[in-house]
DNA sequence: GAACTTAACGTCAGTAATAGTCAAAGAAGG
DNA sequence: CCTTCTTTGACTATTACTGACGTTAAGTTC
């Protein structure tokens, strides 16, 4: 017996299972009445289920006629492995350890050396460009970076 | 479905595609009597879709035998085009200035309709990992995204 | 050619329709 | 108990659309 952010999840999904599209369209008032909620719940249940980690991209817009998009992104399995190094990625990361995960990518032969000096060049950029959480932004930038990279090569 | 804004915005757009010469001539009062709405939402369509930031120009002149124009910025060197318009992002950026690169990007044909949403979520995605300094993570992460697709497609 | 008329387009503020955020209360599980 | 997950609702932000009123250019009349 699940509870109703269950619910809300299973009708998502079933609703991008039957679409062909791998993505699906929902108004969030128009859904809350149908779960006889509030409307902030939708937000609950997208948030806590339907993350890009989790393998998912919302999209909404607000005012007349807005909208919620939920897409599927697939996640191919030979890429399991780079997902899981990147989700080692925590709050904050030192050069050491970028140079580590890129070195590692680079022996992957996800990346070519090439790659890998650019990635180190704009991270290098972006990260001189601030006084405070460099480790932070480095942190985001290498997973941003990585798992575009990552997800563009599926 | 979209809103009558949105259907204005692809009609526009297609005309630009059929037209040879990178601009097209509108008449507000005709394209308001034929989405049936008043003409000022044609203003409006004008204002949200069409800016600058988002590659386009609109000229018009009013009294008799007025007219609007919308033309596309022209391009004389993609490349060089591309990275004046990341040099345009400031030390922050707010969403929806990544919403009009994005849509500059797109329609310029640079990313696809699908990397502009994975872009979206990426940075989504990491922006909401921080409680302090969003826009200035924001500005980063969408100079570094874009300047690796940048340097990727040379 | 000044005044008037007609035909465009522009602005702005108001209304309605959506969605997002956040903190606090409630429930469930250890 | 304590922690974590769920649910709620008050408040906020964004987007679409309309209509009244303003501005500009071209044509017409005398």
């Amino acid at each position: 017996m699940g509870t109703l952010a269950d619910h809300i999840e299973a009708y998502i999904k079933r609703m991008l299972r039957e679409s062909q599209t791998n993505s699906v369209e929902l108004s969030r008032a128009q859904l809350a009445d149908t779960f006889a909620c509030v409307p902030s719940q939708i937000n609950y249940v997208l948030t806590t289920r339907f993350s890009l980690e989790r393998g998912y991209v919302v999209e909404s817009r607000r005012g007349g006629g807005g909208y919620i998009r939920v897409g599927r992104v697939p996640v191919a399995d030979r890429y399991t492995h780079a997902m899981q190094i990147l989700q080692t990625i925590g709050d904050e990361l030192e050069e050491k350890q970028l140079n580590d995960i890129l070195a590692c990518f680079r022996d992957m032969q996800w990346i070519s050396e090439i790659e890998m000096r650019r990635i180190r060049g704009i991270v290098q950029q972006e990260v001189s460009t601030v006084s405070q959480g460099k480790e932070l932004l480095r942190a985001s930038l290498a997973r941003a970076l990585l798992f575009w990279i990552v997800k563009s090569a599926e």
